[in-house]
DNA sequence: TGGCTCATTTAAAACGTTATAAATCCCATC
DNA sequence: GATGGGATTTATAACGTTTTAAATGAGCCA
């Protein structure tokens, strides 16, 4: 352990761009290996050197050089998250990635993104990745029964969080909005404000939380005894515009319902428009009762009664399971329903 | 170049689990380097050679080692996207994203993003980009006139586009949008329809574009001679309730505006709530003309003028611009100043 | 002192690619 | 029949890290 004097060190530093193992090696006389083992606090290393070599590493702003230890250890360090097109309204997609920035915060893992271009579960840019080990781990939402990722992913053994369940008989990790219970309240306080129809807006039929949701709904209105209608027309898919016209029309029609239970603030926004078309006023003809992922729908909104989802939480849950999963954590809890937040909050 | 038997062939695919250089070298009897250079295209290599080569790397599905070629080449095949919080509402950050990928596609750059924890410009995650390399362009938004980040980057020549202009005297790489052409049509459409005291809700003064919009409001007030307010508690990156309210108050007392230009969708909705608070009717006592960057409020509120900001093409125009300054291409314009689309565009 | 163990440290190899420099080969030219 | 040169191909050395196996040194007992 050579104490190295003041200009040796700056020399050394000048040398070479960025500093790697190597200039930290030259600078306390040890080998880079012994480097290499005290930064990742091997048992072997003396507590002395482990210090020393730390002090050092700090002062010239070491950093390890990801593509090396990638190459290495076959770890990318990566954490891959796919998103659907349908994510880009209202900032679901980016609450969701930030929670799961912030779950990633101080650990050498990077969030890389990759859009799905086609429509539908993409199992190719899956695929991909598994196949070449771009990333670490995987996330993804608006998971179907028998999804076919989460059914590759499982083949593989590849480490992944899905936002939504599926009904494999393997169990996997995921982090998901107890959606049963969202559309259970939201339906009983419709019908607790005297509502006799409600009906609901649901997801499209394939993804697994349609069948929460609608479970939820029927749930609710059969304790009730009252009546109901589903559109098979629209989903909460659909562009703004067709929502309001189906709303529009079918407000004019017979027995028109009176409460509507919407999985998203962009439908209710969209029924009380269709539902203005024809004078029907919110709070007086019907009731909505919303999920709200934004600060928007009640602000705007105070009629429109909202049950919140927290899409940052649901990220940062979604992260920090991964890496339980990534590091073959055993304890941690895999699988995560978060209920809602039934207690009328304020926002 | 030995034609392999197919017995061969799958022994040496079994051995190594993943293909690589190697494996296509004894699959086809070349050296290493050669295969490399025909997979890269280099001239000097015979065209049976490199035509043999790319079948038997798409044979087998080679893909090159993006760890290794960083390592080596010191690129990293990575473009960073800077995500401020305020860019959460209304799928802003998502449709930049996507336009970024679509951009990106078919070439060999990821897309990794860094959320913006602390508020304003976060120059050190640019700092700690810049000086370990962990990118080979950076893109962000919401520029300021001297931007700290734009600074330290054409200090260190390293490649990135904003969304926003600056105004050093260095020239820089930029996809903008014409904010001034934006606020001066707004506000001439208000004037237009016979509104004398229009009033603008603008970003926060430090940024570019606040000016921007405040020159095209004030061109435009000056031109017609009418009267006009700016209101100074409040700005566009403020939470609903806020914007809400001052609307409510500002409705309450004498000479309140009668026409509103809106940088956002959500700052016009907050604007009609806070004017209905006192049974002021849009389209009747006052008018809007909002920036429209999705579906939602012209479709909700379709008595709402709207003039289009596309930014998932702002997205892919950066991406494109990246590419083209990544590469060295001196002929690509890198100043790219979108125009509003004035000629009321349905959606 | 020699031999043994235990605690540290080290040298060397490897991950998969590209760059540098050197080696072939083929053919035309003297 | 050598000589030179252009066209191809190749061996070797890196890039910065981790891993495996080996070396060094100190302490202890015989």
């Amino acid at each position: 352990m050579a104490d190295t004097p003041k200009s040796l060190a700056s020399e050394i530093m000048l040398k070479s761009g960025k500093p790697t193992l190597r200039t930290i090696a030259d600078l306390t006389g040890f080998a880079v290996t012994t480097v290499s083992r005290a930064l990742s606090n091997a048992p072997q290393i003396s507590a002395e050197t482990r210090k020393r070599v730390h002090e050092v590493a700090a002062e010239i702003g070491y950093l390890p050089d990801r593509a090396a230890q990638r190459l290495k250890t076959g770890r990318t360090n990566v954490i891959c998250v796919l998103l659907d097109p349908h994510e880009e309204i209202l900032g679901y997609g980016i609450s969701l990635m930030h929670g799961l920035a912030k779950a990633l915060r101080d650990t050498p893992y990077h969030l890389i993104v990759m859009p799905n271009f086609i429509n539908g579960a993409n199992i190719d840019a899956v695929r991909h990745i598994v196949r070449n080990g771009m990333a670490d781990g995987l996330i993804f939402s608006r998971t179907e029964p028998f999804d076919p990722r989460v059914r590759l992913l499982l083949e593989n053994g590849f480490p992944f969080v899905t936002h939504g369940r599926t009904e494999f008989t393997t169990p996997h990790p995921y982090v998901d909005y107890d959606n049963f219970s969202f559309a259970y309240e939201a339906t009983k306080r419709l019908i607790g404000r005297g509502r006799r129809k409600p009906m609901i807006i649901l997801p499209p039929k394939r993804m697994t939380f349609s069948q929460h949701l609608l479970h939820g709904f029927m749930t609710a209105v059969r304790e009730a005894g009252v009546g109901y209608e589903i559109p098979d027309e629209i989903n909460l898919d659909c562009p703004v515009e067709e929502i309001r016209d189906f709303m529009s029309r079918r407000a004019a029609q017979r027995d028109a319902p009176d409460g509507f239970a919407c999985g998203g603030e962009v439908s209710a926004l969209a029924t009380i428009t269709g539902m203005s078309d024809h004078g029907l006023t919110l709070g007086l003809e019907y009731d909505i009762v919303a999920k709200r992922t934004s600060k928007l729908l009640s602000q705007i909104q105070p009629k429109v009664e909202t049950i919140y989802e927290d899409l940052t939480d649901t990220g940062e849950q979604m992260g920090r399971v991964l890496l339980a999963r990534i590091a073959g954590d055993e304890t941690t809890e895999m699988q995560v329903l978060l209920k809602p937040q039934i207690s009328f909050p304020t926002v």
